[in-house]
DNA sequence: TTAATAAATGTAAACGTTTACATTATGAAG
DNA sequence: CTTCATAATGTAAACGTTTACATTTATTAA
C-alpha cells in the first residue's frame, strides 16, 4: 500500500520547510502570497490531508476536534435520534465523532470509556450506565469535559446534563390511563439500575396515588430494557389471574415487545388492554393500533448536548447547566 | 485538567527506561520477572493505559487495532443490525471502531472517508454511496483494505463484498403477491442511484414478466430511501385513478412511510392494498397488520464483513471474496 | 547609509509510543 | 580465567504534526 503524502512531501515539492507548509494551512496570512498559492496548488494536486493522528498527538486538549459519544443501546430508536443530533452538530463544526454503543454492558462501557480517553477526544457525551457510574464520575473529577444525556449521576452534581422530565412524562401518561377508567395498571420498566426506569416508575406511582389507587407491587416489573424482556414480562402479566387492563411501558423496545405479547394473547387494544409507551417512534402511527406514546425530543437532546460539550470545552470554568426538557404525550389509539 | 500518566511516568516510578516499560507491556517475556511485576504493579496502581494516538502514529498499518465503519443511514434498522454485527466482532478482537453515518449524503461520505483515512484506520467496512463511488474505488486501488456491505461497486470487482441476493428476494416477494391474485403491483424504491434499489426493482420486474403481467411504469417509483418519501409516494400511488392493489416497498423506512399513508387513506390491508416490505424489523409483528417482509441477515452481514476485513488485513494478497446471502420471505398478514 | 522594524522562512523540540541497535550484566564452556 | 553466548536493559530514532525561537530578507525611518 502506497504511503500517504505528508507535510514533508508537500514541503519538498514546494521547496520550503515543513513549517511553512504547516503555516500555509493553519495561518495562511503568515505566509507570502506567492508561496501560499504554490503550496495550495500542490496540496490540491496530490490531495494532501493532514494526518489527524499526528495532529491529535501534538495539539493539546480542547482543540483536537473530536468528540466521543457513548450510548447504551443503539437498537433503541431514541438513542438513534440522539446520535443524529450530536452528529449533525459535530459535522457543522467540523468535529469528528468517535461513536460507541456499550449495549447496556458495564464492561463494554468501561472499555469504550478507556478507548475514548486514550484516543484523546476533546470531551464526551455519555448516557451513563447507572447513577453511580464510577468511571464517569472519576473522569469528571479529573476535569474531563463530559456532558450526560438521558441519565444523571445521582448525587454527583458537578456535571452538565440534559434530559427529559421523566417523572412528569410518566405521570401524564398514567393519568390519562386513569382518566380512561383504568384501575389495574401495570408498569414495565427497563433495567432497575437505570435512573430513568426509576423516575418513570415514580411518575407512575404518583399518578396512582393522586387518584387513590392502591399500588399493587405485582404489577410493577423491571426487565433489561430490551425487546425480549418487554415481551416476556407482558406475557406473564397478561396471564395473571387478575391481569392488568393497562400497561405503561418504560421504553421503546419494551413497548414493542409488550405489543407483541398482547397480540399473541388475542386481547384487543385498547378494549381489553390499553398501552402507552414511553418514547415515541417515527412509525408509532403505523403500529397496531397507532400507539399512544410519550415523546422525547431525542434529536434536540443530542444537538444541545453537543453544544453544551462544546461550550464546556471552550470555557472549562463555566457553571454547570442542567437542562430538563418536557415530553409530549401523543394520543393515538392504544389507550 | 491533570495530564494522563504515560510511559515516562511509569518508567520513572519503576526506575527503568521507557523502553523497558513498553516491553513489559508488549513482550512480557523479554523482561526480568521481578522488573515485570514491579512495573505491572505500578501500571495497575496509577491506572496507566497506553495512548492510542501515539501508538497509532508509530505502528504501521494493519496492526493499529481500529476499523472504520461507514453506513448510509443509521435510522434504518437494517444498518443498525449491521453495526451491531461489526461491533461485536470488533469487541471480541479488541478492535476499536470509528463509526460514521453519512446519512445518504455524498459530501458527508467524502468527509468521513477522509477522516477515517487520516485517522489511520487499519481498514474499513463501507456501504458505498452508489456503484460508481469514486472515492471508495480510489482507496481500493491504492491497496487500502476495504470490504463493501450491502452494495457493490458495479464493474469494479477487486473488492471483498458481502450482500444479499436482492433480486431474488424481491422476486419471491412479488411472486407471492401475484400468487395472491394481485396484478397491479407498485414498487417504491429508495434512491435510484443505490444498487439495491435497482436490483430489487429488477426482481420485481422479473416476477411480473414471468407471470405475463405487463409492466406499468407509472407504478414504479423511486424516492430517497427515507420515511417521508415512502409516505409521500404511497399517497400519490393510492390516489391514482387506477391505484395499485399491492405495494412492494424497497426498504424499511419506505415501508413504514407507506404503511402510514395506507392507513391514512382508510384502505384496509391486505383486503384493499397488500404490502410487502424489503427488510424485516424486530417489531414487524407488532405492526398493523403484522408485516409480511423480506428479511436480510443484517447482524450476520456485519459480523462476516468484519471478519473479511480482518482476513484481508492479515493477508493483503488473498483472493477477493464475494459472499451473497439469501433473504427469507416472512409471511405474516399484510399480503 | 545605517539602524531598526517587520515579514517570511527555517530549525528543532515536543507530543507518547515502538523498536533497531548498543551496552551491560550473567552465566556457561573451555 | 578467558571467551562467548544470552538475557536484561538502555539509547535514540522514527511516526507526522505544531510552534517557540532563531535566522534571513525586505522595508522603513533617521
Amino acid at each position: 500500500m502506497k504511503s500517504e503524502p505528508n507535510l514533508k512531501t508537500v514541503a519538498k515539492m514546494a521547496n520550503v520547510s515543513i513549517a511553512t507548509v504547516s503555516r500555509a494551512i493553519n495561518y495562511p496570512d503568515k505566509v507570502d502570497p506567492s508561496t501560499l498559492s504554490r503550496i495550495n496548488k500542490i496540496i490540491k494536486e496530490i490531495n494532501y490531508r493532514p494526518n489527524r493522528v499526528a495532529q491529535r498527538l501534538r495539539i493539546k486538549g480542547g482543540h483536537r476536534k473530536i468528540f466521543g459519544l457513548l450510548v447504551p443501546d443503539i437498537q433503541n430508536p431514541f438513542y438513534v435520534d440522539v446520535i443524529r443530533g450530536v452528529e449533525d452538530y459535530a459535522y457543522s463544526r467540523n468535529y469528528a465523532l468517535l461513536m460507541c454503543n456499550f449495549a447496556q454492558s458495564k464492561d463494554k462501557e468501561t472499555m469504550y470509556l478507556n478507548i475514548m480517553k486514550s484516543e484523546s477526544v476533546d470531551g464526551m457525551i455519555v448516557a451513563p450506565y447507572d447513577e453511580f457510574d464510577k468511571e464517569v464520575i472519576d473522569l469528571l473529577q479529573k476535569g474531563f469535559p463530559i456532558v450526560c444525556v438521558d441519565r444523571g449521576l445521582g448525587d454527583y452534581q458537578d456535571v452538565d446534563i440534559i434530559l427529559v422530565d421523566n417523572e412528569k412524562g410518566a405521570y401524564e401518561a398514567v393519568s390519562l390511563m386513569i382518566k380512561k377508567g383504568h384501575k389495574r395498571i401495570a408498569y414495565i420498566g427497563g433495567l432497575p439500575s437505570i435512573p430513568t426506569s426509576q423516575q418513570r416508575k415514580d411518575g407512575y406511582v404518583k399518578a396512582l396515588q393522586k387518584n387513590n389507587i392502591t399500588i399493587d407491587d405485582s404489577l410493577i416489573k423491571f426487565g433489561d430494557s430490551k425487546h425480549e424482556s418487554g415481551k416476556e414480562i407482558a406475557r406473564k402479566l397478561l396471564s395473571l389471574k387478575n391481569p392488568p387492563t393497562a400497561i405503561f411501558t418504560g421504553n421503546n423496545l419494551i413497548t414493542l415487545g409488550a405489543l407483541e405479547s398482547i397480540h399473541a394473547s388475542g386481547k384487543k387494544i385498547p378494549q381489553d388492554v390499553a398501552i402507552i409507551g414511553f418514547d415515541d417512534m417515527p412509525w408509532s402511527i403505523s403500529l397496531n393500533p397507532p400507539l399512544t406514546a410519550v415523546r422525547q425530543p431525542g434529536y434536540e437532546i443530542g444537538k444541545r448536548a453537543a453544544d453544551m460539550l462544546y461550550q464546556r470545552i471552550m470555557d472549562p470554568d463555566r457553571a454547570y447547566s442542567k437542562v430538563m426538557l418536557n415530553t409530549i404525550l401523543i394520543e393515538r389509539n392504544s389507550c
